[in-house]
DNA sequence: GCCTAAAATTGATCTGGATCAAATCGCCGG
DNA sequence: CCGGCGATTTGATCCAGATCAATTTTAGGC
């Protein structure tokens, strides 16, 4: 493991406290006790797939940067309905400032790793930062953007383009920005069938044949279950209702 | 017309610039030349029904208060095909700090009166007031839960929990506070079948059946179309998917 | 009040995705 | 290499909500 790993809250960088926390840049202002509590009362977490981070000892506390992994924000219906309303994946920031009365629980979709923070500490360096609390407040309308995209895709596609449409977001979330479009990208799903279908709004019988449909159309290469090879970005690309 | 008109960004609270702008309570340490400036710039604007508050010189530059009426943020397919992203009721404030480069347009779902700003203006007020700044990041955090629990609605109900989900979001903005729980609501839908259609994920059609098995269980009366009282709240609750 | 056009309801039918039910595949432990 | 179990695929049927097609209601304009 590095000993350094640099991870961003929106365009505030943002050492790892776990691995020696300080801040840079815009942030460089901040007091340099503060940093050091900071820095001694963060954690390296290790989380097996599937298990949740909220509270209980083995968990994050407050908030976590995630260092690798995916991890699901999942609401439930009484019944045991489940919908998966947000992912976040590698140098994103998790938690979230003054009180979380929302009903969403985080999971961790593969196994993940993370750097938590004690709440206590960071709220201290939000009141001091204006240029952390832009950052979180970006990183908000961020997420904003993306569940309303999703919206869209729950509300109005069809089991095509919302399978689709889930290929490219992860795609999106693995190709690295110098690729050029239109090449063939490969990846590993994050996700079960259950999970996407539960992420789509679908079941997992659907989002079963929905793939199959796209393999056997050439636009993607089911190589496994969870690999896939997108031959025809441009096409997929179509077939998600552009 | 009221000559202050109180509005508020979260917990701040913000008299209408078009109607004497200024700021009192935890904005108060703001510049006496920056407010007048504001107030200055700022202007009250009538829109009807249908139209869009982007753009054009009789709409929204940048920044507005609601001061009656309803707005519905829109995403479309190229097909044609739409979902309602979003609504925004009476003291909302509208507009994003950074840049707006969501593809959402807003648009008037009724007549809708509003006090608009210059985005210049507000930005530097923006960076000059930390708590603005945390009002509108708690303002988003809100959005944000609001949408999350959309897309369960949208990925996980049936047309029968949509509708009855709608129906409490709408009676929730109307009732007040003060109200005890379980009396019967009374409300004028503020937006057209299509538009309540668009919201849920549904047709025309499938939302007026809903409406009408709701009325024959005896949940709700449709005194005129647009017109409802909820006679029971608790068991529209439990249509809902609680 | 009357006329018109848009909005809403109601009815009849169709269909995409859910549901129910078996196979397969892939991986791990022995 | 052999079971065994969970994940995935595939097949057969069903049904909630879409679609197509009339009415009926409502809101303005004269």
């Amino acid at each position: 493991m590095n000993d350094r790993c640099e991870v961003r809250i929106s365009d505030v960088p943002v050492l790892c406290a776990a691995c020696q926390a300080r801040q840079r840049g815009v942030c460089a202002a901040l007091d340099a006790e503060q940093l050091s509590t900071l820095s001694r009362s963060s954690t390296k977490k290790r989380l097996d797939m599937g298990s949740e981070l909220i509270g209980d000892a083995t968990t994050v506390e407050g908030y976590a940067n995630i260092l690798s992994g995916v991890v699901k924000l999942v609401k439930g219906l009484p019944d045991g309905r489940e919908q998966i309303v947000g992912l976040q994946f590698a140098p994103d920031f998790l938690g979230r400032p003054f009180q979380a009365e929302s009903t969403v629980t985080a999971q961790a979709a593969t196994n993940v790793v993370l750097c938590s923070f004690p709440r206590r500490s960071v709220d201290a360096l939000i009141n001091q930062s204006p240029q952390l609390k832009q950052g979180l407040l970006q990183q908000a309308l961020r997420e904003l953007d993306g569940a309303r995209d999703w919206m869209l895709t729950l509300g109005r596609k069809n089991a095509l383009e919302k399978v689709s449409s889930y290929l490219l977001l992860i795609a999106s979330s693995v190709e690295s920005a110098a690729k050029p479009q239109g090449q063939a990208v490969e990846f590993d799903l994050p996700m079960t069938r259950q999970e996407i279908a539960d992420f789509l709004g679908l079941t997992i019988e659907t989002v079963s044949r929905q793939l199959t449909r796209l393999r056997i159309d050439g636009v993607i290469r089911i190589v496994q279950a969870r690999h896939i090879v997108v031959d025809n970005p441009a096409r997929l690309k179509i077939c998600s209702g552009a």
